[in-house]
DNA sequence: CGGGACGTTGAAATACGTCAAACGCGGTGG
DNA sequence: CCACCGCGTTTGACGTATTTCAACGTCCCG
């Protein structure tokens, strides 16, 4: 399966990739060279906060592999994420957020990325497009976060949040039609979620019991899209709904087998330990 | 005292305002001269949708008075209100959600403005800059939203949502000290803070009881900022504090007395009635 | 073999939602 | 002027979702 710590693709590449599904086009793979984003920079082991590696160093950051957390701590140590990042996604502080390692996480410098993005050079301008198209979509899901913390239910909550992932994983070529690599601690999915860990543990069982996802190894599979989009109202917030197998056999499939034999990170953080047996059958 | 509804400015005044406060900085008036931001162009019933009012007409506008709600609706009805639009904000539409009048509104035409804004001319630099600096701040608006909803307890939500909109009307001018006109349904409220509007109002309720704020008549007061501040454990997100008593007194003082007597607006919507008279005193 | 990080479970507390009725207020029509 | 009505707020009783606390199981690692 399809490894997030090492999706076996560039920076570039997945971004590339976002920038594509964002916007619904091709996008001229020039446009993003001479970036300096095949040089992956820094290593975290999760937990960690990413920002600043150091003052001088770039204080903008390609998420290359791995997810992090964009979070807000309340004096007395709550912990809100409002959003997790994915691999191809820029990461720009701002602030009153903190990003925190919720995996292994490698990023590449961004800054000449986005003097490319600043810069009006009518050579650039579908890079600056796509990029704009980027921000659109990231705005809309961080609306459906609002929405989902303010108005939906923990189960409805739960639901959507895997969804969304699903799809977004999919964009980018790491995730199958059902599954996908995702290696949060149910801390982190419940910060995200805005639910206490009990309650999400109990909620995750729940979509088991009901047969609408498995999960363990840090995998999930939708076993019931249709009814999961039901429950949680999902609606996309890409240009073109996702169809499975276009571009994503061939430049994801060289590392199959690494992972699982070698359980992938080393902690092996569990979204939950499974049914036992229950998910096999790749 | 001052009102939402017609607060006695013009739009494009309270814009330079708000863009002399989220960047701490003056700007030259020159700098939204013929934008036509002068003629009012619409003017809505509370409930009612703001866009589109015609598909060739603009689709940006520049609130001018009155209070609106950025709105998602779920499938069963549930609403959860994004984020309060205040006089002198500028109204994009944005695909999923759609902005309602929650008050009575006034609205002109900001297509110019958002050409200039485009435009990279030289001459509105300055404008451009605060404009960036006004989005900045919308962001962490909207941050400050999510962490409201996924991590905090009604009574923090409401402390926090008030002091917010006391701020923010404070820096436009259209508050004082201590008082505002926030001339709300307490059902608007609820779903801005993502509770039922029983829980709203008896949560209200308890914080007149401890004499943190008293309301009624569409006003708000607040008794006890520090312990609200406290409470709500508040972050102000304006690059300068807010403090009372400078340009707040002169040019919105004309029409103080208009109001009281008319009863401010035909629907008299109050955030609640008020302990019977504990808010006079001026 | 012990310890720590993570997930799960059960019981009890509580925050919040729902339902239904009453109230206050201003507006309207007689 | 009063009776009535509609809208918004308030109240009480009650049900439920979610949190909290505490304990236990498991896996991995030292």
């Amino acid at each position: 399966m399809i490894s997030i710590i090492r999706p076996g693709v560039e920076g570039s590449e997945l971004l590339a990739r976002r920038l594509v599904a964002v916007r619904g086009r091709r996008l001229d793979r020039a446009q993003l060279e001479g970036l300096g984003l095949e040089t992956v920079r820094e290593f975290h082991e999760p937990g960690c906060e990413v920002f600043p590696p150091d003052p001088q160093r770039a204080q903008v950051q390609l998420l290359v592999s791995g997810i992090v957390g964009e979070v807000r701590r309340l004096a007395d140590g709550r912990r809100q994420i409002l959003s997790l990042r994915l691999p191809g996604e820029l990461l720009v502080p701002s602030g009153s957020e903190t990003f925190v390692a919720l995996t292994p996480v490698r990023l590449a410098d961004g800054l000449a990325l986005m003097m490319r993005l600043a810069e009006a050079s009518e050579a650039h301008q579908p890079l600056r497009r796509a990029w704009i198209s980027a921000s659109r979509v990231d705005d809309a899901l961080l609306r459906d976060q609002v929405v989902r913390l303010g108005r939906m239910s923990a189960y409805e909550r739960v639901s959507h949040l895997l969804l969304e992932a699903h799809e977004r994983l999919a964009q980018i070529g790491l995730a199958t039609e059902t599954t996908f690599h995702f290696p949060l601690t149910q801390e982190a999915l419940s910060d995200a979620a805005g639910l206490s860990v009990v309650h999400l543990s109990r909620t995750v069982q729940t979509l088991r019991r009901r047969g609408l996802i498995t999960s363990g190894r840090g995998f999930v599979r939708l076993l019931d899209r249709p009814a999961l989009v039901e429950a949680a109202g999902f609606v996309s917030r890409f240009p073109m709904p996702w169809r499975p197998c276009d571009a994503r056999r061939d430049p994801a499939a060289p590392e199959r087998q690494a992972l699982s034999r070698q359980g992938g990170d080393r902690r092996p953080r569990l979204v939950d330990v499974g049914t036992g047996g229950a998910d096999r059958a790749g």
